[in-house]
DNA sequence: GCTCTAGGAGTCTAC
DNA sequence: CTCCTAGAGC
C-alpha cells in the first residue's frame, strides 16, 4: 500500500539532483534544521516549530523547492492554514520566491478548500448549486427561529448553548444519529439538531462545521473521488496542526490514506504537518493537541523535525517563555533557544488600578516613540477585549494614534449583513434567514404578527416563507406580496448587470441607502454601504471575474455567490486604518502568529489571566499558561508585564491579587519596577505603596514614570468587611461554614454589594454576597 | 405596528 | 459597563 514510487514522477530525475546543492538560491541562510525540513524528500514529517523559529518560511521555502525541482506541480499541492490572513501570506510569500503561476495550486483555510469541494460536487451531497453559508450570527438566528417555531421556551434551553452543542457535535464529526441521548435534555438537543440540520437543508444554507463535516462525508462516501484527490494531492502541508480538531484531522486522513481493519493505512502522498503544541490555544473551539500525538502514531513519524533557535527575541525573553511553560505537564517537549543577544530583563510591575496601568502605560509608550521606536512596533496585549477601554482612554488623552483589532468586523455590521441579506435573496429566495432578516427593513409595516402568521402558514405548507406570502391574507398580506414583488424586481434589474453594478441596484432598491440617509447618525452607515459597493467593484477586478469566477479546477460560480462566499468566509479586516503607524492594541488571540520590537502584557491578575471561566475547564489553566506564552514571545526587543490591585469589571470594581504566571518566571530575568509581591500577600496592608523598592530605597527609587503620580493614585483601598465582621482580601484563606476552606480569589463592589469569588477545595470557585456569607479568614 | 425604556445577561474567538 | 431583548405605551 505504501507506493510513494508507484506515482510517476514528473520531473526529469537528474534536474532534481542537480537542484540538490545547499548554494541554491532558495536554500540560502536556512539553518541544518529549517534545511532539513524545506529538503525532505517525500514522505509524512512533523515540524515542531517553536514560536520565531521560521515556520512560515520553511512552509513557503518548502513549497518552493518542491516545485523549483519538479517533484511536484502546481496541481499537486494542498495546503491549509487557519486564517485567511496567514493563506494570504503563504501566496504572497511563494510568489515572491518564485516567478510562478499559483493558480493551481489549492492554499487556502480549512473551511475554503471545504467550501471550494462543495461548490465542485453540490450535487453529489445535495446542496442547491447557490448554496450560501451562515456564520455564528445568521446560525443562531436561524437556532433561536427554530425553537421559537416549535415553542421552546428560550428559557428552557438557551439557543446559545445549543448552537454550542451543535458545533460541539460537529466538530467532532458527529451527526445526530451517530449521537446517544444520555438523559431528557441531550434526548432534546439531539432532537434539535435534527431539525436544525432539516432547516438548514430546506433553505439551502450551511454553516461552518457543515463546510468542513459535509466534505468530510463526501470524501468518506464516495471512493472513486476519495482517491482522485489522493493521487492529485501529492503534498499536503498543514499549518497550525496543533489547532485542528478531530473532524480535521479525520479530513487530512481522508487524503492521505485508507482505513482498513480500523487501521490507518497512508496512500503514498505526503504530508507535513507543522505545529507547536505550546502554541495550542483553541481548544475551548474544539482544537485538539492529541492530533499531533494521533498523527506521529499514525502515520509512522520516526522523528519529528525541531526547529528551537529563535530569531524573534531576545535572551531573557526567550527565557522567561521557556521557564514559564515548563510548568506545563502535557507538552511533546521543546525549548527555544536564543540566536541574538541576552537584551534587557522583562519588567514588571504592579499598579494600584486599572486606569493606572493605562496611564502608565501610555507614558513607557511615550518614552519609546521618543526613542525612536516606530509606533506599529509596540503593542499592548490584554486577554480580554473589555480591557482596551481603559487603554484607549489614556492613548487618546496623549494623543498618541492607536489602532484596535477586534471588535467588529467589516462585514459583520448590521447595515452590511442587511445589504448582504438583500444580495442572498437575489440567488436564493428560500434562504429564509436573509428573508427574515430583511422583510422589515427598511421598516414597511410588517410586524411581528404577520410574520408569526408567515411562519405558521410556510410551516405547514412545507415551503419558504418567499413561497408562503400569498396565503396571509389581509393588510399584512399585502405588505408581504410587494416586498416579494419587489424582490422580483430587484433581481429582473440586476440580470446582466456587473457586480459592483448589483449591488449598487440593491442598494437603491431596497431603501437601504434612503433609510440610512434619513437617519441621523446614518452618515457611518452609508459610507461602510458606499464601501460595499466599491468592494464588489474591486472583487471582480483582483479575482478576474469577468464573467464568472474561473476555479483552478474549471470549476465556475457567478461573482455574486463568489463574493457572497468570500463575505462569509472572510468576514474583512478588523476595522483598518492599515497602513497608519499607530500603537496596535489586541487581545492574546489576536496577537498569535505577529511580532513587535516592545509588548506590554497588561492586566496579569489572578481570575483575567489566567481568566475565571479557564479555572473550571478541563485543561485549563494549561490552555492559559499557553496563551501566556504566545503572549511573552510576542516581543523582539523590550517586554512589560503589568497587574493592576483594581480593575473595573462589569460596572463595578474588583480587587484581584497578582497572577500566579508572575511566579513562574525566571527570576533572573525579571526586572520588578515596584516591589515583588507573593499571591498570598494579597493588598490591603497598609504600606507605602513604593516603600520598599527592589531597585533601591526611598522615593528615589520610583520608577521615573511613576514620579508624576499623584500619591493619593497609590493609596490602599479599604477592605470590605463579611457578614462574620472579617475584612476580607484577595489572596487570604477563608473558612466558610457550609463550603469550608477556600482561597479568596477576587473581591468586587463595595458596602452592601460587595463580593468575593472564593476558590473552596471541595466545593469549586463560588461568587458570595459578603453581606450574607459568614466567612472567616484561617490563620 | 412602531418606538422608547427598563431590566437582564455577558464577558477569550476564526472560519 | 454595554449590548440586546421584551414589554409597555402611543
Amino acid at each position: 500500500m505504501n507506493d510513494a514510487l508507484a506515482w510517476p514522477r514528473e520531473d526529469g530525475g537528474a534536474r532534481a539532483e542537480a537542484a540538490l546543492t545547499p548554494d541554491h538560491p532558495l536554500l540560502r541562510g536556512l539553518n541544518p534544521e529549517q534545511l532539513a525540513a524545506v529538503t525532505l524528500p517525500p514522505q509524512h514529517a512533523l515540524v515542531l516549530a517553536g514560536a520565531g523559529s521560521g515556520k512560515t518560511r520553511v512552509l513557503t521555502t518548502r513549497i518552493a523547492w518542491l516545485l523549483a525541482t519538479g517533484q511536484v506541480g502546481p496541481g499537486g499541492i494542498l495546503a491549509v492554514t487557519f486564517t485567511n490572513k496567514a493563506a494570504r501570506e503563504m501566496l504572497a510569500r511563494l510568489t515572491a520566491l518564485l516567478p510562478l503561476n499559483v493558480r493551481g495550486m489549492w492554499v487556502g483555510t480549512f473551511h475554503g478548500l471545504c467550501h471550494r469541494l462543495l461548490r465542485a460536487h453540490h450535487a453529489t451531497v445535495g446542496l442547491p448549486a447557490t448554496f450560501q453559508i451562515l456564520d455564528m450570527q445568521d446560525q443562531l438566528g436561524a437556532i433561536k427561529r427554530l425553537l421559537k417555531g416549535l415553542g421552546i421556551d428560550e428559557e428552557r434551553l438557551a439557543p446559545k448553548e445549543l448552537q454550542g452543542f451543535i458545533n460541539g457535535a460537529k466538530e467532532d464529526g458527529l451527526r445526530p444519529r451517530d449521537l446517544a441521548p444520555r438523559d431528557p435534555d441531550a434526548r432534546l438537543k439531539i432532537e434539535l439538531y435534527q431539525r436544525y440540520e432539516e432547516q438548514c437543508q430546506r433553505e439551502g444554507v450551511v454553516d461552518f462545521g457543515e463546510l468542513m463535516l459535509r466534505s468530510y462525508e463526501l470524501l468518506r462516501d464516495h471512493r472513486p473521488l476519495r482517491q482522485h484527490y489522493q493521487r492529485r494531492f501529492r503534498h499536503i502541508l498543514v499549518d497550525e496542526f496543533q489547532d485542528t480538531n478531530r473532524l480535521q484531522y479525520a479530513w487530512l486522513k481522508l487524503l492521505a490514506g485508507e482505513v482498513e481493519d480500523g487501521r490507518f493505512v497512508p496512500c503514498g502522498n505526503a504530508v507535513m504537518a507543522v505545529g507547536d503544541d505550546d502554541q495550542s490555544i483553541y481548544a475551548f473551539r474544539g482544537a485538539r493537541v492529541g492530533n499531533m500525538a494521533d498523527f506521529v502514531r499514525e502515520f509512522g513519524i520516526e522523528a519529528p523535525i525541531k526547529l528551537e533557535r529563535n530569531y524573534r527575541s531576545v535572551g531573557h525573553i526567550l527565557r522567561a517563555a521557556n521557564h514559564l511553560i515548563e510548568h506545563n505537564r502535557q507538552r511533546l517537549g521543546k525549548s527555544l533557544r536564543p540566536q541574538r543577544g541576552e537584551g534587557e530583563p522583562v519588567r514588571v510591575i504592579e499598579l494600584p488600578s486599572d486606569f493606572e496601568e493605562a496611564r502608565w502605560v501610555v507614558e513607557e509608550i511615550g518614552q519609546l516613540l521618543r526613542d525612536g521606536v516606530p509606533a506599529r512596533e509596540i503593542a499592548v496585549l490584554y486577554r480580554s477585549n473589555a480591557q482596551s477601554r481603559a487603554l484607549e482612554g489614556a492613548l487618546f488623552q496623549a494623543g498618541v494614534p492607536y489602532r484596535v483589532w477586534g471588535g467588529l468586523r467589516f462585514f459583520e455590521r448590521a447595515e452590511i449583513k442587511h445589504a448582504l441579506a438583500y444580495l442572498r435573496l437575489l440567488d436564493n429566495p428560500r434562504d429564509d434567514t436573509s428573508f427574515l432578516r430583511v422583510v422589515n427593513f427598511p421598516p414597511r409595516g410588517i410586524g411581528a404578527r404577520t410574520l408569526e402568521q408567515l411562519q405558521q402558514a410556510a410551516r405547514e405548507a412545507g415551503c419558504a416563507l418567499a413561497d408562503a406570502v400569498t396565503l396571509v391574507g389581509g393588510r399584512g398580506g399585502a405588505a408581504l406580496t410587494a416586498f416579494v414583488a419587489r424582490l422580483d424586481v430587484m433581481r429582473e434589474r440586476c440580470a446582466g448587470l456587473t457586480l459592483g453594478d448589483i449591488v449598487r441596484t440593491v442598494l437603491d432598491d431596497s431603501g437601504l441607502l434612503a433609510h440610512y440617509r434619513a437617519e441621523r447618525d446614518g452618515a457611518e452607515r452609508i459610507e461602510n454601504l458606499e464601501e460595499l459597493v466599491a468592494a464588489a467593484h474591486a472583487f471582480v477586478q483582483q479575482e478576474g471575474l469577468g464573467e464568472a469566477a474561473a476555479d483552478p479546477d474549471g470549476l465556475t460560480v457567478s461573482p455574486l455567490v463568489a463574493f457572497l462566499t468570500h463575505a462569509a468566509l472572510e468576514s474583512g479586516d478588523h476595522q483598518a486604518q492599515a497602513g497608519q503607524d499607530a500603537v496596535q492594541l489586541m487581545t492574546v488571540h489576536a496577537a498569535k502568529g505577529l511580532e513587535f520590537d516592545a509588548v506590554f502584557i497588561t492586566g496579569l491578575e489572578e481570575g483575567l489571566f489566567p481568566h475565571e471561566n479557564s479555572l473550571t475547564a478541563h485543561d485549563g489553566l494549561e490552555e492559559e499558561r499557553r496563551l501566556m506564552y504566545v503572549a511573552i514571545t510576542r516581543a523582539r526587543q523590550r517586554l512589560t508585564l503589568t497587574w493592576a490591585q483594581t480593575r473595573m469589571l462589569h460596572g463595578s470594581t474588583r480587587y484581584h491579587i497578582p497572577s500566579r504566571f508572575l511566579d513562574e518566571l525566571p527570576a533572573d530575568s525579571l526586572q520588578w519596577l515596584s516591589p515583588p509581591r507573593g499571591r498570598g500577600a494579597g493588598w490591603g496592608v497598609p504600606q507605602p505603596a513604593w516603600g520598599r523598592s527592589a531597585l533601591g530605597q526611598g522615593d528615589d527609587a520610583r520608577p521615573a514614570a511613576l514620579a508624576g503620580l499623584p500619591p493619593a493614585a497609590v493609596a490602599t483601598p479599604e477592605a470590605p468587611v463579611s457578614a462574620a465582621g472579617a475584612a476580607i482580601r484577595a489572596g487570604m484563606t477563608v473558612f466558610h461554614p457550609k463550603f469550608g476552606e477556600g482561597q479568596v480569589l477576587a473581591v468586587e463592589g463595595r458596602g452592601a454589594d460587595a463580593r468575593a469569588h472564593v476558590h473552596f477545595r471541595r466545593h469549586g470557585p463560588k461568587w458570595l454576597a459578603l453581606a450574607v456569607a459568614r466567612l472567616t479568614p484561617v490563620e
